[in-house]
DNA sequence: TCTGGGGTCCTATTCCTA
DNA sequence: TCTGTAGGAATAGGACCC
């Protein structure tokens, strides 16, 4: 999609069309998460800080965003792509490949198909898109980012909507692009190619493979050199297991007292498990990750011995974590995730699993209830939450003066306000 | 000038065990 | 009992994507 984010906050305020709009946080410790065409006329991209956007372009409109909106948007735009083939693979939001190989003889061929896709989409939901067609992934991809518009103060100067790369012109759309344009190549891996003189894919594709292993490593190296001779068997995958779940946040001030992180590790905590038994899954492996005032960035994990799905369970294995990490400097951002998940059949973590696994007295924590009690309280709780919203009920130690503070999926998407 | 939040994947190192 | 080794799992960090 053409500037999603943006393309939906339009859709609502219509007056927000043909400004500079940029969606992010507006705070000092924010970002740019989309913008307009006419913002990016001024330099302005996704993932700047947004103090440096709002000097490239004082008078832009910042609008702190509506993830479910997004999300919305995002699932009528799913449900149109699986009226052309059910081989959708989401990449995000708003983008996803589409295999139309058994499409075809209904629908038409690949540039049809991807016309009658833009068309539908823009009819039923008024959002433009671009669509690249080729014969693999990863050049579907360049060429839609190729049919895209272009920036200009005016506004969007109109793109081709849809781009082919035909069979047999692989390379010469291929090798004339930038490095950076390939998947997986980013400031880092350029920088080291360009060591090597490469620059282009073309030039990439001449570097011997070896070289090219020493420079960036085994499977990237392989991997690159393949893509620059347009080789990627990757096929469409309509499902992929979700690996992780994870919530954290950059906070307005850095902290530096423990009692206060602790608090946040129970309320990331909270909102990990209630997303975990949301989707039936359940993990072995807690990570916590903490950023520094000079933002160096550390994180620190640990594996049970079962798979876990509840928020005090979590929140002992993170609050012992961070026992181990000097948070004197301050803290900036905090996180706590779940990895290695199972589908299901969770086991409630024993306070001696806690001490066993994060090495004795540790800090694991005030012995809870532990066990079936605190799977019974889960339930509840999400059941509660269902009828009453998120706010309803939460830990006792995230309650302050002020009332909960469950911070909802998408709140401070883009850093603090 | 200051760098979000949701993730995935890869690599190097460390630790454990046979 | 001690030492060396090899392999796998766990851990930590980094690069990258949207």
């Amino acid at each position: 999609m053409d500037a999603f984010f943006v393309a939906v906050e339009v859709l609502d305020d219509p007056s927000l069309a043909g400004k500079p709009v940029i969606v992010g946080g507006a705070g000092d410790r924010g970002v740019v998460a989309s913008c307009s065409y006419e913002a990016r006329a001024y330099g302005i991209h996704s993932a700047m800080p947004s103090t440096r956007a709002r000097r490239l372009c004082p008078h832009a409109v910042f609008v702190p965003g509506h993830f479910d909106r997004y999300n919305e948007e995002s699932g009528k735009i799913h449900e149109i792509f699986h009226e052309f083939t059910p081989l959708v693979e989401g990449i995000s939001l708003d983008e996803a490949f589409l295999d139309v190989t058994g499409a075809r003889r209904l629908l038409g061929d690949g540039p049809k198909i991807a016309a009658a896709i833009r068309q539908t989409l823009y009819g039923r939901l008024k959002l433009w898109s671009s669509v690249g067609v080729s014969t693999t992934k990863f050049l579907a991809k360049l060429a839609s980012e190729a049919a895209k518009p272009k920036a200009s103060v005016q506004g969007a100067i109109p793109g081709k909507g849809v781009y082919v790369v035909e069979p047999g012109q692989e390379l010469a759309f291929l090798h004339p692009l930038p490095i950076e344009a390939l998947w997986g190549v980013g400031p880092a891996t350029a920088e080291r190619l360009g060591r090597l003189g490469v620059t282009t894919i073309g030039d990439l594709s001449e570097i011997p493979l070896n070289t090219l292993v020493g420079a960036v490593g085994k499977a990237v190296g392989q991997h690159l050199h393949d893509l620059s001779w347009a080789r990627d068997a990757r096929a469409v995958v309509p499902e992929r297991a979700t690996k992780s779940i994870g919530h954290e946040e950059t906070y307005p001030v850095d902290h530096d007292d423990p009692a206060v992180l602790h608090r946040e590790a129970v309320r990331m905590a909270d909102a990990v498990g209630a997303r975990l038994r949301r989707h039936d899954l359940a993990g072995r492996t807690v990570t916590i990750k903490v950023r520094f005032h000079d933002f160096a960035t550390i994180t620190r994990s640990h594996s049970l011995p079962t798979a876990i799905d509840e928020g005090p369970a979590i929140a002992r294995v993170a609050s012992a974590l961070l026992e181990q990490v000097d948070i004197s400097s301050g803290v900036r951002l905090f996180g706590v995730s779940v990895s290695n998940l199972i589908a299901g059949g969770a086991r409630q973590l024993s306070l001696d699993d806690v001490d066993d696994a994060v090495g004795g007295a540790g800090g694991a924590g005030p012995a809870g209830p532990g066990g079936r009690a605190e799977t019974a309280t889960s339930r509840a709780v999400d059941a509660v939450r269902d009828r009453f919203g998120p706010d309803a009920v939460g830990p006792a130690a995230i309650v302050s003066d002020k009332g909960l503070r469950t911070k909802k999926q998408g709140e401070q998407q883009w850093g603090p306000s």
